[in-house]
DNA sequence: CGGTTTGTTCAAAAAAGTTTGAACAAACCG
DNA sequence: CGGTTTGTTCAAACTTTTTTGAACAAACCG
């Protein structure tokens, strides 16, 4: 039976509300979705760990979307199963070092990208050795040339960028 | 009348069509559209400029698209109209320097991220304040000040990103 | 065992984002 | 002017991504 007056223990008071918002744009940033957000949000301002089913409740999301993003948060480093004496059910608490969240951030989305990419551009430079035109082919090594410097600038990059934010 | 065996010369070659897809991937992990991607790789291998009519023959995209992207793209810099002498139709050709496309993205898609969400960070520094239980506040306050932090240095982190990126 | 709790999976529904194309505006030109 | 070319806008169509929830699996327990 739905309460009619919405007063309930299980809502997200202002407070909870506004930190999940704020989480919900950070992730959209990343290319990552809401409910994502919603659950590290709620999560980062809790006192206690929660459990799979209190997000459910409290965030009003399905089971299925809090598991899954529970799994994504988990591989991504920004969530871990907390320690509660003698429960079955486990309970989640957030990692809140930015070292640790930019490290699985680079590690699951970043570099995976940036693989594919380089492949990508080797096939693309054996393409271009083929073609008959020399000015078209002296054209497209300049290019690919570039191509690659990008690649290798992004992968330079990135430990700059996480000794950085380690701190 | 449609063409019966697409031996046009308008279509993309091989080649065209592997670094379209490169870009097309690229523009993706920022979480711009494809289209994007696709005219923005096309003026890249291209060895001349390229008319807004020019993008949609050969990629086969609607005028809307095109005027779109095109748009979006000169917004972060990442092309620009190229002289044509006494041409009414305007060309288009690509910033190829890393650093005036990362600039430009950090311009146009990072930074107001970053400033709305200290804005809010404010805001809700402002609504921990008010709650009245002292043990709840005080852990606000530590999880606030990390927000902060964390938005500190990400602030830092950008200049170096585009010192580094721009050789 | 059989029942209960906890969590996962995945097809379908919903939501969000992108593209299209027709209508419009603006610049040019004979 | 009136016609043509060039480009923009935006509601509707389409595509992609996310979320839902019912079915399932696995662990526990009396």
């Amino acid at each position: 039976m739905p309460h009619l007056l919405d007063g309930d223990q299980h809502e997200l008071d202002p407070l909870e509300r506004q930190v999940v918002a704020v989480f919900v744009d950070g992730v959209r940033v990343l290319g990552l979705p809401r409910s994502i957000g919603e659950i590290y949000g709620l999560l980062f301002i809790s006192q206690s760990p929660l459990s799979l089913d209190d997000l459910v409740l409290r965030l009003q999301i399905s089971k299925g979307s809090a598991s899954q993003g529970l799994r994504a948060l988990k591989s991504l480093g920004a969530v871990r199963e907390a320690e509660v004496g003698a429960e079955r059910r486990t309970y989640y608490e957030p990692a809140i070092e930015l070292k640790r969240l930019v490290g699985g951030f680079i590690r699951e989305q970043v570099r995976p990208h940036l693989e594919s990419g380089k492949t990508k551009i080797s096939r693309l430079a054996e393409t271009a050795q083929e073609i008959d035109d020399q000015e078209r082919r002296e054209f497209l090594g300049e290019r690919i040339e570039r191509l690659e410097t990008w690649m290798r600038s992004s992968g330079k990059v990135l430990p700059i960028l996480q000794k950085i934010l380690g701190q």
